[in-house]
DNA sequence: TTGCGTGCAAAGGTTTTGCATGGCA
DNA sequence: TGCCATGCAAAACCTTTGCACGCAA
């Protein structure tokens, strides 16, 4: 998957800063529709996401889906060194962190997946949803 | 949460039995509209939402929620034991096929992430995305 | 008879698409 | 100049809601 032929427009531009200038932090489509709706600043909603999801592409933008009703939410990245653009996520449920996940088993696991079930999977795309450690150790004092 | 008085009407045991005799397979609304969208085995849209998610809340289906934008997917998991059929999924971003993974590998990667990144995976909503077998075909011949 | 269930039509909300225009390289 | 990007309006989609009627118990 060759990146094509691309052009900075003003709106990527913007786009991307505004993301970057606010790590962890989630975003929606909505959120940034909003915020690019005046003056010189305007971003359409097509522009909108259309660069969300090549950002997504790119792997510089995570993509959630927590709940049912709810759009999706968009989370600046970055643009790391050619490993890190290809790690996979984790994200807590609980607190919202997301965890990078550097770890040799995922890539046996890759393969396996490849070899035996045909499939090949998009670390930038994918995201392992579930608790982290911190929200486990809390859930166990309360819970139990 | 106490079962209130509730009906057994031929819609709600019609859908049931459907989706009885179809166990692992996963349904989106649409498809069960689609299949009772005849003669004197109608059933409204509106009756199957309703219904799924009282099948949802009693525990005898499951449901998926993967994107935002999508349909969610159900699948019927019976009156038992209801944690052994938690399985993963992959999805082609190419065809859009939601495929049930069925591979012991990722019983010992999941136990892996646990023990030692102290993350607990949650397989109801994680989803590999990826390309799939067909396509990665189709690919082959077309672009190389 | 009571009140839950059904289903049509319409609403609600997010995301995508068609198409003419704009703008980067 | 040649493409890609933009953005308006409209479509596409999935799901929910209002409301009158139907039907199980």
């Amino acid at each position: 998957m060759e990146e094509k032929n691309r052009y900075r427009t003003r709106q990527r531009e913007q786009l991307l800063s505004y993301l970057a200038e606010h790590p962890r932090k989630h975003f929606t489509a909505a959120d940034i529709c909003e915020h690019f709706r005046n003056g010189d600043q305007k971003i359409g909603t097509t522009t909108v996401y259309r660069q969300l999801e090549r950002l997504v592409t790119e792997g510089q933008v995570k993509k959630y889906v927590f709940e049912e009703g709810e759009s999706a939410c968009f989370e600046y990245i970055g643009k790391g060194a050619e490993e890190e653009f290809l790690c996979y996520h984790l994200k807590c449920e609980k607190c919202g962190r997301l965890i990078h996940l550097e770890c040799r088993e995922i890539t046996m696991f890759e393969k396996h997946i490849t070899e035996h079930h045909g499939f090949l999977i998009d670390p930038k795309r994918t995201v392992f949803y579930g608790v982290c450690r911190d929200c486990l150790e809390k859930e166990d004092i309360y819970e139990q």
